[in-house]
DNA sequence: GGATGATATTGACAGTGTCTATATTGACTA
DNA sequence: TAGTCAATATAGACACTGTCAATATCATCC
């Protein structure tokens, strides 16, 4: 149902988005201009315009989209995992994490509140669904202690999400992250398991 | 010294680098660009290059400062602070996260490696020691103990990191840091304290 | 076969970083 | 004191950006 070399392209929303997340990988969100998107589509500067009303929506429409892939990660990760309830949090932690160092750029957008709204429901539903997975295996580890699973939760993702964008700022280097091969474990979150008992 | 209303301004060096925190302050680093500093100083819009190579330059010299902020805030609060260890690092955390949300935008500045130069060396002097000082105090905190340092400080900044960064990116809601108010105490820090035996 | 709404184009505007050429000034030097 | 020179400021230009308005093309339904 694609047709090229007409007027109308027939399938141009999905085309932005996905030479969007082309350019983000290769130059950064600086590269995902709207007029870069649109060259690169084929199609005129201001075509994109009947798609995405602005700059701020193609983005959020990325990150939407990322968020999704994130949790499929999660979910797919936690099907084959162990059924140990620190070993299924580990893997979650992994998953973020593995996300975050293979694509940089699309993980650090995530995070760009002034670029996406961060209001839109969408974005909202993927999140929540991120951090309820999280909040169910936490409760799986701690049934009943004196925990407040929040905390635990909220702690955990902040250290997570702190040590890639740390990482990927460039400004903080590795020099302690002993990762075995297979499966990845970080040591922060062997350490961060502990607080578990 | 400081001249006005003449052609060479006199200050001007230190006049940008103020108008431009105060810009950032107000509108965040998009509002910091080199013709608005510049207009905000009351200068044409390419005097700053004579101080300022380019943007990049201008918003490293600022995060420097800040770092450098951040840096004497510690030690200011570590003077005052009790000789508990794990208290002491809960100084530590808490001085970072109430920056944090006290100045949003310059904070949100220090760990944009697209923006700032992160090879600058007087950067990274600053981060070394802020550094040190959290590894100095985890080191009395467990002398000789079976855990990392290095592992142990990654893993509480990432956490600070992650958790003022998330909170700012207006992605994550609070909902759960029971602060009780002097002195302040954050829950999730007091949980990663207990990490430490 | 037309009308209509969706989609694409072209052109314009103000704003940006950065470059070049030029002007002004203060300070050192002969 | 006169003159030179480096530091510092200005003005103008260029290519790029997001976004808007006006226009053109097309697919579809009546």
């Amino acid at each position: 149902m694609v047709k090229s070399n007409s007027f109308h392209h027939g399938d141009l929303k999905r085309t932005l988005l996905d030479v969007a997340v082309s350019l983000l990988d290769q130059h950064g969100v600086s590269g995902v201009t709207i007029r870069a998107v649109a060259r690169s589509a084929g199609v005129s500067h201001s075509a994109p315009v009947n798609h995405y009303k602005d700059r701020r929506a193609l983005l959020t429409a990325i990150a939407q989209g990322q968020f999704n892939t994130i949790l499929k990660e999660i979910e797919t990760a936690l099907l084959e995992a162990p059924t140990e309830p620190k070993d299924r949090i580990a893997v979650f932690a992994n998953t973020i994490i593995d996300f975050g160092f293979k694509y940089p750029h699309r993980y650090q957008l995530l995070w760009r509140g002034d670029l996406i709204d961060h209001e839109d429901p969408a974005l909202l539903v993927v999140m929540d669904s991120i951090y309820d997975q999280l909040c169910y295996e936490i409760e799986r580890a701690v049934p009943g202690a004196n925990v407040d699973k929040d905390t635990v939760a909220v702690a955990l993702w902040s250290m997570l999400h702190g040590y890639v964008d740390m990482r990927l700022s460039g400004m903080f280097s590795p020099a302690n992250d002993k990762a075995t091969d297979k499966p990845r474990r970080y040591a922060m979150v062997e350490l961060f398991l502990t607080v578990l008992g």
